[in-house]
DNA sequence: GCTTGTCAATACGTATGCGTATGGTGAAAT
DNA sequence: ATTTCACCATACGCATACGTATTGACAAGC
């Protein structure tokens, strides 16, 4: 526990990029409808009246959280898979990559669930253009033809998302370890060319 | 119009149906969380007097609603099909299906992101695992092993969803009728065995 | 024609949320 | 030691939502 990280520490004074993480914490954990500010001031501590010195309205605080999570996202997503340059390997450690850290991509599922909200929208357009982007490149780079590489893109992530909110949300496919696999390599064999 | 149907027509006296209806109309169009008493009843052109006499509570005119809309899914969804016994083809038949007919799953898309509501996720795991079943009995048929089947069908039916997310929530995939097309006929070419 | 039952209007109480206004506090700067 | 400023508490106004209680309208049945 760093210095003014932890939810029950007492800072004693807070700054606008806690705020912004609380924010973060409540959309994994409830969604972004659960963002208000009086239960936010409360997890933290405070009253409302710190809220609004940092913010201007929920809207900025949801948009700060947002900008934060886009670039986080950008990092770890990306970063991790430039290490392997053959596209198929690549495809492959990509699949492994998000169906074994389940947990980062609560926040998505959240977002996707809160499309409705004027702020969210642009931010999961984007995050979800460039993935789907990428996804395109892979598969053109595996040996696919441009207009198949882009509908495998789609596919794909479709089935990314479907996943998640079958999983996450719904809590549909309640699968063991074993099975998980299974599906996995099953994805692999259909998917990747 | 029938009798007591549209919106604007002031039947006069409204039934404990007429406000399902009304609010599954509202869940197609804003989602599960604007189902609100009272904006309900502006919309059907009374106060909530009328609505407190057919319903106890909000919960129980969701409740009501869904379950109208399971038992109406379960027919259309899965009496057009029975008319094909080639599992092959009557996949494929499935897959045109749900891609040209996107309105009608407006409601389970909307519900997709309302499964927060212990109302709402009952119905659509039942929904949804039926479904799922659906499609790994069809793929069994079409000659898969039987746990290729299953996650088949997982797949295929988190394919639906996502895209069903990615397009009628993000907007995202924004294809017209011959990129639609093309892109029924890659999942087709890439799902189906 | 009078009663009865069904559906609806009105008024009220309560909770929660956003946002504002104003005053308070403690630590750092001078 | 005093001032300043960043941060926070308190109190308020307002809107919206759920739910209740009471009264009213209107058609059917007797």
């Amino acid at each position: 526990m760093s210095l003014a990280s932890a939810k029950s520490e007492r800072p004693s004074r807070l700054s606008a990029m806690d705020w912004a993480n609380a924010a973060l914490d409540v959309i994994a954990e409830e969604g972004v409808a659960a963002v208000a500010v009086e239960p936010l001031a409360r997890r933290l501590g405070v009253t409302k009246g710190s809220f609004y010195w940092h913010f201007p309205s929920r809207e900025a605080l949801l948009a700060a959280a947002l900008e934060r999570w886009e670039t986080m996202e950008q990092e770890t997503v990306f970063g991790k898979l430039e290490a392997f340059p053959e596209p198929r390997e690549r495809l492959r450690n990509l699949f492994q990559l998000v169906a074994h850290e389940l947990k980062p991509h609560k926040i998505y599922s959240e977002l996707l669930k809160a499309l409705d909200h004027p702020v969210v929208q642009p931010v999961l357009a984007r995050v979800s253009q460039r993935r789907m982007d990428y996804l395109a490149a892979s598969f053109r780079q595996a040996g696919l033809p441009r207009l198949d590489a882009i509908n495998r893109a789609r596919l794909t992530y479709a089935a990314y998302v479907g996943f998640l909110q079958l999983s996450l949300q719904l809590g549909q496919p309640r699968l063991h370890h074993d099975e998980f696999e299974a599906y996995v390599n099953h994805v692999m064999g259909a998917l990747i060319p």
